[in-house]
DNA sequence: TATGAATGAGGGTTCATTCAT
DNA sequence: CATGAATGAACCCTCATTCAT
């Protein structure tokens, strides 16, 4: 029966529900862990969230709304396409090693019931901004001419799926460069091309 | 009362379990649904599989062991090195729209406490197979130098990404063309590089 | 594990639950003590009853379905008005006797939010038989004349709650002989009137 | 932390708990609705009731208490038998149209495991008083002769089941008049008697 | 007096698994 | 080989009650 103040509850059964989540998935996770590990009451948990669900999406979106803001400046900023994608990649890949298992669950828990729809607003707000650089890259002349559109896709999807690598096989660690090298160069010698 | 065959059973559990699996995952699919789908009862799913686990296990299993086979030959063919992970990644592609569902299952479930040494092993196994690839394109002079190490990882994760995202995304359609004309050609201008 | 046929399982879990429903009520009930009682498993009630409030009304439809059958045979056969009435409050005050527990739960979860219309047209239709009774009477002169509806509603009134004070009042006894007199003839001495 | 009169606070509580117990009946209703009905927190309940049941006790005394005296001056009134007894009906009934839900509740939960011998003294005494009343009747000659003990149970069940009938069945309305006539008439025609 | 965050026993329900037939 | 009724642990969630402030 501490008091706590009710933020520092908050916060510690998010921090716990992130770790039981990203361990379990969210059709295993349990909400007596999830209490337990907070060192909160089972009770406790449903005072700052009404269900199981509720207290999923507060995960989810929080996290979404952190990485879609400090993506959001990387177009602004006068930066040359190349710069700017770099910057982004950098980003979400240093940002998976940050949360590693939060962006597992992320990912994975991508195909849902509920929570879908802001999710893939989330994804395919990221790949317009990808697909915006790639045309800005064209028209300066540092890209070569392709359809951004598709690119874009590509782009997203291989990050993604990085990201996923990275986090679920403990063996394979990718750094930014070797993503910048593989997206910009691709594996054909110039000569080939 | 009616008697089959043993195997006949078998892969009518297996093709239940499959479609159940794929539309709810793991820990939401459930026997009773299976064994109604395969036409079987409840207690002749347990005749051929100890528990739920390891009908998981069987089905992932069997799976790895198809692409498995199809890619093996790749290497063995004689083509050049970039023809070969051309076909690589299109059997890939190609395999992932014809099992979108199962696909999903897959990556989903992936982080999971069982069969994850297995699924460990096949994704070394193919990223072995794209590593040598990869060296022999830069003997042969296709390929540019670069750590061929390194370049198989952030493929392979790519191609889990793309996979991934067409499974996830309904409205993110990536053909094998897509892929490969990231892959070998990157984004740069050839000038540039 | 025992194997029983399983109209005897569902018999055992009504006569339990209508135990328990009785000396209970509805909300205070609980699934655990009904499947105690009936020697049944927590789930084994599942097999039979979707929820609890299934099983709710699977009683009291049951019970209702006994008397309205029993009941209706009563205007049928050709007796004096006097005689059909005093045969219908016999037969309701005596079911009532032998069926105390549940008596009890039908008049006191009356109000609940479901299973209420069915309860009303029990009620309704049980009111318009005495309704007709009285209307005969009145015709054959056997009864005074007087406004059969309101009658009906007194009379059925006073029925359930002389059914109830048996039921509650463990000091109170009221034969049907006792209703019948008091119905039939009211307080006040014939010169009087 | 506003501070009111305890006897204020108390009956604030008093007031919101009526409400919801007979919105809700008891095992429904829950503390932190009626504190906060109440404009009260939910510790605040605890500094006046020691739990819920005392709660509950406390409303249902007070209302007993509330009846039990009006009645009581019924009988020292030098009045006719009839008129008494008819006095007495209406009172009752007319505070069963005052406080409907609240009776509804009185009867619902009147099988409950605790306050159950307080309602049960409250009834007697009632059924005491209707005795009493029978036996001046037929001493005066108003009343014809019966057993007034056996008299009294049945117009206390009558009673409290048109009582119960006008609470639960919002197509029936009756009127003390309609009451009255039923139980000083009865049904037969004097000319049978 | 008064607050309300915290507790945890206990509720309804599900479902993997067993085993008598 | 095959069945499916039965089991019971474990799930999510509620709410009467407590107590540090």
């Amino acid at each position: 029966m501490n008091k706590r103040s009710g933020i520092e509850s908050k916060q510690k059964i998010m921090k716990a529900a992130m770790d039981v989540f990203s361990r379990k998935g969210y059709a295993k996770a349990n909400i007596r862990e999830i209490a337990r590990i907070a060192g909160i009451s089972i009770g406790g948990v449903y005072l700052y969230f009404r269900n199981k669900e509720e207290l999923y999406r507060n995960l989810i979106n929080e996290r979404m709304l952190d990485i879609g803001n400090k993506t959001e400046t990387i177009a602004g900023k006068s930066q040359s396409a190349s710069e700017a994608l770099s910057h982004f990649l950098s980003l979400h890949v240093e940002n998976a090693l940050k949360h590693k298992e939060f962006i597992l669950l992320h990912i994975r828990e991508h195909g849902f019931t509920f929570g879908v729809q802001e999710k893939k607003n989330f994804f395919r707000k990221q790949r317009e901004l990808v697909e915006r650089l790639i045309q800005r890259g064209i028209r300066t002349g540092e890209f070569r001419k392709c359809n951004a559109d598709d690119m874009a896709k590509v782009i997203m999807g291989s990050l993604r799926g990085v990201i996923l690598s990275m986090a679920l096989d403990d063996d394979v660690h990718i750094t930014p460069q070797m993503m910048n090298e593989f997206i910009f160069n691709g594996l054909l010698t110039p000569a080939r091309k």
